[in-house]
DNA sequence: TAGATTGTTAATCGATTAACAATC
DNA sequence: TAGATTGTTAATCGATTAACAATC
């Protein structure tokens, strides 16, 4: 799957060595580290990180030690130093030009979500076909008809799409947003996307999430009937 | 792997043996396999099941071999059969009741989200603090004050609940669900959640999927100048 | 029987963990 | 120096994949 090219491109090797499992947790990282910072904590051991993030130390450093050594032993890490460096490594830095498809409840939430900015986004458009919608102002935005998606998202550059829409229109919408060069989807929706191959999609399901939170769930309540039945 | 077991302890020990991977899964396998049944399809190959679904038919037939031996050779699985099975496996049968706290945008959209009854969850009560909005009727439900939790949770035994508050409420409203007996928190607040050791939770992360989105797309983009600059 | 597809095995790959030498 | 904590190693564990015998 992937090339591990033991040929010349190292430093590209290196960071495209970065395991998937710790690029899923840097946004984590980054986020407990913010806080930190804000609570004015300059100095942080990978112990009390771990634990505030709850995963294990070892798994911690493990994971920056991906992104080199930034680290004194004995001491910890600064906070400023890794908010910069795993910021870096997401690409923070950067800013990408993201649109929202689907201005109902779930689009308004997503529109107003704070945080866009400074983790490295900026909303440029939302799109609804409901006449009641477009033309409206959410989060700043004044609200365009669907039509208007190929030339917003030509002209913005647009590479990551938010699909916000009932099931039904969930689809066709990713089609036009593929249609419309964009690569990167987070899929609210709950259907299973169909993209052809390089486009990317990431699908967040209420009903997925509560399902796996009442196995486990089952499975504790087993756990204690058989111990104390 | 061998039937349902004989002694009490086996079949814990079977269920518990579904590997965790496997059980994020099944969430999505459910969702296809109800398409295809109202699509009006009977029977499935792994093959087709895996396309839809988008994993590889050697995954797929590795994790439902997990819930036992569904499927017949040289034909497929039948569509119902498959529904069952996995419905019991994540405990679909059963009727967990919710509850939502935050009535905002978002928690108006998971409370509209129409899936709850059909995948084993019954929605009990809103909670939010906001005057304008304790007493009106959303998806339902009459949304009630927060301090209403304890006794609506404790009366309808509730262990899963939603926390859909803006960041600076999550923690204590947190701790006030954990304090009411609820064990299985579905957290979209972007703050990491503290909570003792009995409590699971998941979180749900715009900023974070949107960032693990970049760092593929990023990934891509710069492959594509290395190949063709 | 011939063709198709499951269920399972064994190999590989990737992630986690514990432990500790390096070093502040 | 003594105590603390990183960065890395090696062992373990879990997940994925390819392949194919079983069998419909």
């Amino acid at each position: 799957m992937t090339h591990r090219a033991d040929t010349g491109r190292d430093l590209g090797a290196r960071r495209g060595g970065v395991p998937e499992a710790t690029v899923g947790r840097l946004p984590l990282y980054h986020r407990v580290l913010v806080d930190l910072a804000e609570a004015g904590v300059a100095t942080v051991s990978s112990d009390a990180l771990a634990t505030t993030a709850g995963v294990s130390p070892a798994k911690l450093r493990k994971d920056l030690s991906f992104l080199g050594s930034y680290g004194t032993r004995g001491v910890g890490y600064e906070v400023s130093v890794l908010i910069d460096q795993i910021g870096a490594e997401l690409g923070i830095s950067s800013e990408w030009p993201v649109v929202i498809v689907g201005v109902g409840h779930l689009g308004h939430a997503l529109a107003n979500y704070g945080g866009f900015a400074s983790r490295g986004f900026r909303l440029v458009a939302l799109f609804d076909d409901d006449d009641a919608l477009v033309g409206t102002e959410v989060a700043g935005l004044v609200v365009r008809p669907f039509a208007d998606l190929p030339v917003v998202a030509r002209a913005e550059g647009v590479l990551i799409g938010v699909v916000a829409t009932p099931g039904s229109a969930a689809q066709q919408v990713a089609d036009a947003l593929v249609e419309a060069g964009v690569n990167s989807i987070l899929n609210f929706a709950p259907v299973v996307l169909a993209v052809p191959s390089p486009v990317d999609v990431r699908r967040v399901d209420l009903a997925s999430e509560l399902q796996i939170l009442a196995f486990h769930q089952q499975r504790r309540t087993d756990e204690l009937q058989r111990v104390a039945p």
